[in-house]
DNA sequence: ATTGGCACTCGGATCATCGGAGTGCCAAAC
DNA sequence: GTTTGGCACTCCGATGATCCGAGTGCCAAT
């Protein structure tokens, strides 16, 4: 069976390559790993592996590293789970059962992420669309000025400041809290959208005509506000650091990347659900700049309903398996905690 | 007067160094500036110069490099003012004034900032210190849960969730509101912060006693809550890219040191008012590892009673009269709206 | 005080050399 | 047919020698 072990060595070129960022040859290949043949065997295989795409060498003379096409081939099917150590699953639920409020749990994820990864990671805040609300309260700051705060099921607060045509009455502000609640509360961000601008359109009482538009926009406004869709954490930006080699090719376009907070929602891609982890290797991401830039990245989300991604950017070169039980760990632990409260 | 022309030395070295990031000898200085002397004659003033320290030579036979004290002599007695063009006033004015809320003043400053400089720029979250209580509210989630929702004067909305020993009817509910508000409403934090502590020690009505400890406890522990004292926005890493040579020396550290926003605070120190900016000329500042890097900073606030501290993160070859009279400009723009609203 | 002249220094670029790791291929062995 | 040892070959990267030129310091002249 040829085949099986030509896999074993494409394995062993991607862990040692990984692990000593260099170009590895067929001798240090069965030294370091305990592969029963010859060098010479070695090298027929990487001949066929470089032949169908799987590993190049750099130049002639050189060892084998792997390709995007490699990399590929290695996470799908030469990849076993790689459990956590005790002492990580350790630290990141003491680390991530700290936090305090949303926010908190965000930026606490990310450091771990980033701390455990040894790479830059990304934290998307959850999404309001999936989201139902659960209370809005209206404080009245001044006679035509009123602070209108959405509270969602995640945990999120959403403020806005509303400035009225008329006067308001205490009255009037009770009824109209109670009747925005009445027809919000409970329900998806969408369907309160709907119902409040049903309410706009037809007041209910006379009173409330003069109000309850201004209102009613700066909640939906709030809802729809698509600004916080594109909120994100970044964090461990110091790992870029250790690139050291190819920095105008890999480390300057990843900057850029970081702080282009679309540019890194498109990156992260779809949330999965369930436990999946998107693995995006390479060129066959959406950014051509980052052609030597992976993305390890999963759903996360109470009831693994996924309401948000989060995951790690790095270079092609990276400790796949590991990185992502990181993930994976970080987003279920991240998930449970938002269920919680 | 040489006195006079060794000083037009040092200036002509600084700016030709930072413009061109080489060592900068005495032919190239007298063609590029206007001075009517001949080469040797600026031979002359420049070893008197790195006689005084104000230059240094990489190794001889090379241009001169101005040294922390050269520029700290720049800094303080040769730049003069340089105003910005119309046309950048104008992108700062428009682009901070679409912010829609604190979060994104903040946000907006960073990336002004940092794009103006074209350094790293960072952007303190005004202090709640000197900030006053606007309002309290607080909003029943459960039988057994509230939700205090606190309003300070700057903008910023803290909420915390707060758990009950016992069930809370709306009538006491809206009692505590009330007492809460009318004790702390208008007050700075922390005459508000003894004030709730004392409604909580002798609790006026018997129904309150419940409930009036656990959240007071929770309004107190937001309002001294140094964690927000500690928040920070960063922006513009990628200008870090620019550095290129002297990596591991310079950038690493600093990329180190802006994921440690307590790090990060006290390299911008302390907020500084009236227009002052505070210039740090690398070893001058408190970490040895950032010893060739240079900050430049202020505070800003409404009324000018600075309020927190911005500025802008750079290696020591920077331009220091444009990068201060940028962050001088962002403060009072940021100042100004944080006023208005 | 300034200037032109001149010898001197030293870093960085350029180029040649050399060693070694690694390859490909072939013929022999299993 | 697969595996293996042997061998010639390639080419990168380190090392070292050479050389050029920008820049300096100093001195004598202005």
């Amino acid at each position: 069976m040829q085949e099986e072990r030509r896999l074993a060595v494409l394995r062993a070129i991607v862990e040692d390559y990984v692990a000593t960022e260099e170009p590895v040859g067929s001798k240090a290949l069965v030294e370091r790993h305990g592969l029963g043949v010859s060098p010479a065997t070695v090298r027929n295989d990487m001949a066929a592996l470089e032949d169908e795409g799987y590993i190049t060498q750099p130049h002639t003379s050189a060892g084998r590293v792997p390709t995007d096409k490699g990399y590929r081939l290695f996470v799908d099917r030469l990849t076993t789970v790689k459990p956590m150590s005790a002492a990580e699953r350790r630290a990141v639920s003491t680390f991530l059962d700290g936090a305090v409020d949303l926010d908190d749990v965000v930026q606490r994820s990310v450091r771990v992420l980033s701390q455990l990864t040894r790479q830059v990671a990304v934290v998307q805040y959850p999404t309001l669309s999936r989201s139902t609300v659960r209370h809005v309260e209206l404080v009245a700051l001044a006679p035509r000025r009123l602070l209108a705060v959405l509270i969602l099921s995640t945990g999120r607060v959403e403020q806005r400041i509303v400035e009225l045509g008329a006067d308001l009455s205490d009255e009037a502000l009770a009824d109209l809290r109670s009747r925005v609640n009445s027809v919000a509360a409970g329900e998806i961000i969408s369907t309160a959208v709907t119902a409040l601008r049903a309410l706009a359109a037809e007041p209910p009482t006379a009173d409330l005509a003069a109000y309850v538009g201004p209102v009613v926009e700066a909640l939906a406004e709030a809802m729809s506000d698509h600004r916080s869709d594109e909120r994100i954490a970044v964090g461990g930006a110091a790992n870029l650091a250790r690139y050291g080699d190819s920095f105008d090719s890999a480390v300057r376009p990843l900057l850029e990347a970081l702080e282009e907070h679309v540019v890194l929602l498109k990156l992260l891609g779809e949330a999965t659900t369930g436990g999946m982890v998107t693995v995006r290797i390479g060129a066959e991401g959406p950014y051509e700049q980052l052609a030597s830039t992976s993305v390890v990245a999963t759903g996360y989300g109470p009831t693994n309903d996924a309401l948000a991604t989060l995951g790690v950017v790095g270079p092609t070169r990276m400790d796949y398996p590991g990185t992502m039980t990181a993930v994976r760990a970080v987003a279920r632990y991240v998930s449970r905690i938002l269920d919680e409260d």
